[in-house]
DNA sequence: CGCCTTTGACCTGCGC
DNA sequence: GCGCAGGTCAAAGGCG
């Protein structure tokens, strides 16, 4: 599809607000807003992204790899990364992303001038969530253990990670290999939600992606769990990945044992930034650094969420008395982390 | 033949 | 307890 829909700040708020609902909110503590624009029709367009990033991430000087210092900044006063959402619920420490978006050169469809809101063209809407993350005890298990282990997840679920995407491609490639183990029938709404599971052998990271009923050209993807392999462990098709110049770069200027974390290429595309959907600024989570339009990550050892193999944690650098907070502990700074983990620690205590 | 998708059945949690 | 909805399993079939 090469029609964009011009989204308007308010479209934005709407949608993020149509997320939570579609999201099982109670399951995602930290929402953030991130929208990006796939309307290419090319299955490969993380990838392409990846490789436009690749003079993103070359010019950064951190060490720990992906990381926010790798965000670009657009020109506007909505430099917030995360910004308080008003929660369905308590329980849950929600956090928006809500920084703007820049014109993407592959949404070139997006009529720009849609864009009158500049920034606005190409947006991906993401949801955050991070939970105590008891990743690795995933998989592997007979039916007996796996619905043990049901049970334990309504406690200590696993770390998740949603976007919206605008795409006509449901299953969007981010240099992992899934396997589909199912598809549901979603209560309001015309079109179903694939599950997917991460083929790697003891890998248990889940995705769901479905469409929202709202605007069918936006696919909801939930990447759950942490990859506990190198990324990407067999290069689907295309692309060698292992060999890609942002590989070369992230094993170089990090360590050899480290390896680049795919989805984040969504959020590290200057051409998909996120986009600012609420002006709340309680939560700020990346600073402008200077007038180049850096974003400066607060946690410099921070990786990128989610997607498994932390890279601060590979570094020999990284002091192994950090406490593994998952997810949380690759986005979150130190200090909103901890209030966090209080939050979740008091409802836990309640129970 | 291996890998993947499809799909109906089953399980579980939750609200009433 | 019942019904609903979400999530998962696993057999069957397709594809390269």
């Amino acid at each position: 599809m090469a029609n964009l829909v011009t989204s308007s700040d308010h479209h934005q708020l709407e949608l993020a607000g149509n997320l939570s609902s579609i999201f099982d909110t109670s399951s995602l503590p930290f929402p953030y807003s991130y929208f990006e624009d796939h309307s290419s029709n090319n299955p490969n367009s993380f990838l392409d992204l990846l490789r436009q990033d690749h003079h993103q991430f070359a010019s950064s000087s951190n060490s720990s790899s992906f990381s926010f210092d790798a965000f670009p900044l657009p020109n506007n006063n909505n430099n917030n990364f995360f910004t308080d959402l008003p929660l369905p619920q308590a329980e849950s420490s929600e956090v928006v992303n809500t920084t703007p978006t820049s014109p993407n050169s592959t949404s070139v469809s997006s009529s720009s001038n849609e864009a009158a809101n500049d920034n606005n063209s190409g947006k991906e809407v993401t949801v955050k969530d991070q939970e105590e993350g008891d990743q690795q005890q995933e998989q592997k298990g007979t039916k007996p253990q796996l619905k043990a282990k049901k049970k334990n997840q309504k406690k200590a679920r696993e770390a998740r990670f949603a976007f919206l995407t605008k795409s006509d491609i449901d299953n969007l490639d981010d240099g992992y290999r899934w396997r589909k183990y199912g598809q549901k029938a979603v209560k309001n709404s015309p079109y179903p939600r694939s599950y997917y599971r991460c083929t790697t052998v003891a890998c248990g990271v889940k995705k769901r992606v479905e469409r929202s009923s709202d605007d069918p050209s936006i696919v909801m993807t939930t990447y759950e769990g942490q990859h506990t392999h190198p990324f990407p462990m067999t290069p689907r098709g295309h692309i060698g990945m292992l060999t890609s110049p942002i590989l070369d770069h992230g094993a170089t200027t990090a360590s050899s044992s480290s390896f680049s974390i795919p989805q984040p290429r969504y959020l590290l595309t200057q051409h998909h930034q996120p986009y600012n959907m609420y002006n709340n600024n309680s939560l700020s989570m990346i600073n402008r650094s200077s007038s180049d339009g850096t974003f400066v990550n607060p946690e410099p050892s921070s990786s990128f969420p989610g997607f498994g193999y932390d890279m601060s944690q590979a570094s020999a650098s990284t002091s192994s008395s950090i406490r593994d907070h998952g997810l949380l502990q690759d986005i979150l700074p130190s200090q909103i982390r901890s209030d966090t983990i209080n939050t979740q620690t008091n409802e836990e205590n309640k129970k």
